[in-house]
DNA sequence: AGAATATATTTGCATAATGCAACTTTTATT
DNA sequence: AATAAAAGTTGCATTATGCAAATATATTCT
């Protein structure tokens, strides 16, 4: 079981090292907690802040100067709800959608790179366990507040 | 491939939240960043700051002042190399090496959790993916500077 | 042998991210 | 209408980060 975590170890290091290359779009900085943002931001619709910072186990407070940030950059547009002025729902601007769009590009690129190194069987149980896994890591107690299965 | 970044989203959001609630032992909140210096510690025999700050990809100014909380913490000893007395040297203390174990413990507890939801054919994979995973990111240009593989 | 250069680490400085408590605004409940 | 709850913001303090400059030590050159 020690090799287990030794591996694991590895592979938190190495996601280290992407995460801390990330993002450089047009000569624009991105920090990796935008990048997480703009990315859950594109994938759900019309998201109030309280999702999007429970999806990211963000705390509120840090979320709403993020999302202010991010605002600030152009990159997202904040509307209050008509039916309840409380909730803001969260939205990319055009430019937030290609920031997004070339992150996402990066990171398939990278994935490219990473899975030319495999031939395909490999890739696709490597896919395949990465999805166990995160299937496997939803079940544990550890996992994220909101039902995110 | 679009399904592939999002497998690895979701796994680097849920290796996030695991990120964040770690580490306490005994009471005594140990950060991610002196989670990850403690291994590293642990793992290499007598290694440098140099050393360590390339394997966790670390600037040396930001690791200088990680490594004086942990000298401070007494989790970390730090003695000049008697030839080089440029070089310092790193070691756990009593401490430390408990500190380290611990974590250990918690981390595999975590994992055994992960596993439980599986069978014995789909750990199996899940581990060769990994490290077929990290073999295959080590091969490209993103990775460590130091060559770790 | 002394000066110049290189190396390992530390310090000064400024920035970014974080999270708790308290606050404001709005909606829901009594 | 008053009270409670919910969504998000602000004040405050802490932690981590990385660049430039500095210090101490080792190596190389003259």
């Amino acid at each position: 079981m020690e090799n287990i975590r030794e591996v694991f170890q590895v592979m938190t290091r190495r996601f280290g090292f992407l995460n801390k290359n990330c993002c450089t779009v047009g000569g624009q900085d991105i920090s990796l907690i935008h990048s997480h943002i703009l990315y859950e931001i594109d994938k759900q619709h019309n998201p109030s802040m309280q999702q999007i910072a429970e999806t990211l186990g963000t705390d509120i407070t840090t979320f709403s100067r993020q999302v202010q940030s991010l605002v600030k950059m152009n990159l997202v547009k904040k509307s209050p709800l008509p039916e309840d002025k409380r909730i803001s729902v969260l939205s990319l601007t055009t430019e937030g959608k290609f920031i997004a769009a070339a992150i996402d590009e990066q990171m398939n690129v990278y994935l490219k790179d990473v899975f030319a190194n495999m031939n395909e069987f490999e890739r696709e149980t490597v896919v395949r366990s990465i999805n166990l896994l995160n299937d496997a890591m939803a079940k544990t107690s550890y996992c994220c507040t909101t039902p995110m299965r």
